[in-house]
DNA sequence: TTTCGACGTCTTTTT
DNA sequence: GACGTCGAAA
């Protein structure tokens, strides 16, 4: 048995054992936060708690079964530990008991297929026809977002976030339902949905809520800075009972605004649960000195201060954090690439470095290079695979499988025909007869009615979808690799509901689980919301131009420009031995040569102070 | 009715 | 650079 009072310190330590009763915990980054839930989960299981009777909610599903893969090697009971994302446990709760408030047989809509329907509701409408200046559908998507997130009203959202769009708030209303509407008619739930439903569910059926009380005997929520209002209600239906709950965050990470998550939360969390106990987790074990100085002078900068200030246990003193400033983006790529394979040299693998950046796009020159010279890397962010045009075209199929009320994704399949549009699909879905569209719908009737492995159903799917690949894209070569990515991950799965429904809510990172064998090491290059949580020995912060970081639509509004400060604060505490922080002046966008100033967060005597400036032209 | 090309707009982060 | 819109041609 593991001695846990080995491991940790004396605050972590009370951390673990403070097992009943309302507890916040506020982690500073790299305070050894993961490490606490992990023995913490230990330390339920060793004094006797059934692992069923342990929920622990997560940011991602990946999180969550780190921290129990961590726990279930010194006890094996910590893997049978329910652990997951809000979205996943409210769909599992929802498949489970939906049917008790008229939710049977749903289906998830995802990110793309719901703006796929507000766009339906928005020509449904009229209204962007006339006018010019009516918000789009993404806006639009967002909007309906914010206000469920939020418990708020639509004129709040409009008002806080979307002040140009105040004038149409009695259309944009009109639309929310009809977006509603019709989802309820196809049967869809969209994210938010699955949210908001549960608490529905929890709030309706006392019996069922206070049963799910007694179930999950001990809740413990991570990454709390970015739970929104739904998730913090959500939290407190299922602790009410016992007021086991502990929640762990750090509201200086708060990164996630744009979803609805507020900082708010977690200082609200303690009247919530009356008699909370909060305890602090300062020391940093990630990183020296040199790199938290420069961490906590971009703060300062911040109108409300935060009472944290990060302090290393290590006693070595490492380097001072450089900022280099180059011309373009071609010799910064250039000189990175140059010095990422000169640190290798050093030491420090490609495992051990990462290359950090507000926005994808910023890493397209980088990634160029990167390839250019060899080097393996992954990218982490951005644009996904699963949401690139040929996936979701393959999985319509499925999807219409399993829900053939799925309009969306029908008129997906149609209009791939040749000849086919808009209109022609919307007939052909009314029951209009059309001979291409036969030769589609008997195969899914074919498929549906023949009890397949999902891994057949959707190389069935792909064999007849090939043909349109090649003439729908240039590039199929490379799609069609993504197709075979897909086919892996489909012979994994025995359910096609499951298939789907994990797919949206726990998309694959990456397309192929590259060559498995072969797991050499690479670099990874991540946006930095993805690395949260993640640290290497080298980081490279890229983009640190006004306009890129803090990003040009934030500079508006005071919160969302603190919002920016928070993400570079947490891309600098990712790092761990060597920091560099890179910008480059001159860019190219919308046409025009542009230069950039450096941006406003280092700007300053006080962040400039620790660090050392290497201005490097060409 | 579809498709294609030209042009203008907005450009992010994720479950 | 992607996406939506508009007009012209098939």
């Amino acid at each position: 048995m593991v001695d846990i009072r080995e491991k940790i310190n004396k605050t972590q330590l009370q951390i673990v054992e403070s097992t009943e009763g309302p507890l916040l915990v506020v982690a500073g980054a790299g305070s050894g936060k993961t490490r606490v839930i992990e023995y913490r989960v230990l330390h339920l299981i060793q004094k006797g708690i059934p692992a069923h009777q342990i929920l622990l909610l997560t940011f991602t599903r990946r999180a969550a079964q780190e921290m129990l893969l961590r726990a279930s090697r010194h006890d094996r009971r910590c893997s049978a530990v329910e652990g997951g994302t809000f979205h996943s446990f409210s769909y599992k709760l929802l498949r489970q008991y939906g049917n008790r408030i008229g939710l049977k047989d749903f289906s998830i809509l995802d990110e793309a297929d719901a703006l796929d329907a507000v766009n339906v509701c928005l020509k449904e409408s009229g209204y962007a026809v006339s006018d010019k200046d009516f918000p789009r559908k993404d806006y639009l998507r967002k909007m309906f977002s914010m206000q469920v997130n939020k418990r708020i009203s639509l004129d709040k959202v409009l008002e806080d976030e979307y002040p140009d769009f105040v004038d149409y708030q009695s259309q944009i209303e009109e639309l929310g339902k009809r977006y509603k509407n019709y989802k309820k008619s196809k049967q869809y739930l969209d994210y938010d949905d699955l949210l908001a439903e549960a608490i529905n569910l929890l709030t309706q059926e006392k019996v069922l809520c206070n049963h799910m009380g007694e179930r999950y005997n001990y809740l413990m929520v991570d990454e709390y800075q970015d739970t929104n209002p739904l998730q913090a209600e959500l939290t407190f239906l299922l602790g009410k009972t016992h007021c086991n709950v502990m929640a762990v965050g750090d509201d200086a990470q708060s990164i996630y605004g744009f979803r609805g998550a507020s900082h708010r939360n977690i200082m609200e969390f303690p009247q919530k649960f009356p008699g909370c106990k909060i305890l602090k987790l300062e020391a940093n074990y990630r990183s020296h000195q040199k790199i938290l100085d420069v961490a906590n002078a971009v703060l300062l900068n911040m109108r409300n201060k935060y009472s944290k200030c990060l302090k290393a246990v290590q006693a070595h003193i490492g380097e001072v954090p450089q900022l280099l400033i180059f011309r373009g983006d071609r010799s910064e790529a250039e000189w990175i690439t140059e010095k990422i394979q000169s640190l290798k040299h050093q030491g420090f693998d490609y495992q051990k470095q990462a290359i950090l950046f507000r926005s994808a796009y910023i890493s397209i020159p980088l990634q160029a290079q990167l390839s250019r010279m060899g080097i393996p890397f992954q990218v982490y962010g951005g644009m996904k695979f699963y949401e690139t045009a040929h996936v979701k075209d393959l999985l319509a199929h499925l999807k219409v499988m399993a829900n053939p009320a799925d309009d969306i994704s029908w008129m997906r399949i149609f209009t791939l025909l040749d000849g086919v549009g808009p209109k022609t699909a919307g007939k052909i879905i009314a029951g209009f007869k059309h001979p291409k569209a036969k030769e589609v719908t008997d195969m899914i009737k074919d498929f549906s009615q023949e009890k397949k492995k999902i891994g057949q159903l959707l190389s069935g799917v792909a064999d007849y979808y090939y043909p349109l690949l090649k003439e729908k894209f240039e590039d199929w070569r490379q799609r069609s690799s993504d197709i075979d990515a897909l086919l892996e991950i489909a012979e994994n799965y025995d359910s096609l509901v499951e298939f789907l429904a994990d797919f949206a809510l726990d998309p694959p990172e990456k397309a192929v689980n590259q060559d498995a064998n072969k797991k050499q090491e690479t670099l990874t290059l991540s946006t930095i919301h993805s690395a949260k949580g993640l640290e290497w020995d080298c980081v490279f912060v890229l983009g640190l131009m006004d306009g890129v970081l803090p990003v040009s639509f934030s500079l508006s509004n005071d919160e969302r420009i603190e919002e920016e400060m928070r993400l570079l604060y947490v891309a600098i505490t990712r790092a761990k031995v060597k920091l560099h922080l890179v910008a480059h002046y001159e860019g190219f966008s919308s046409g025009t040569n542009q230069f950039h100033k450096i941006s406003r967060f280092l700007d300053s005597p006080a962040v400039m102070a620790h660090l050392s400036q290497k201005a490097i032209f060409e």
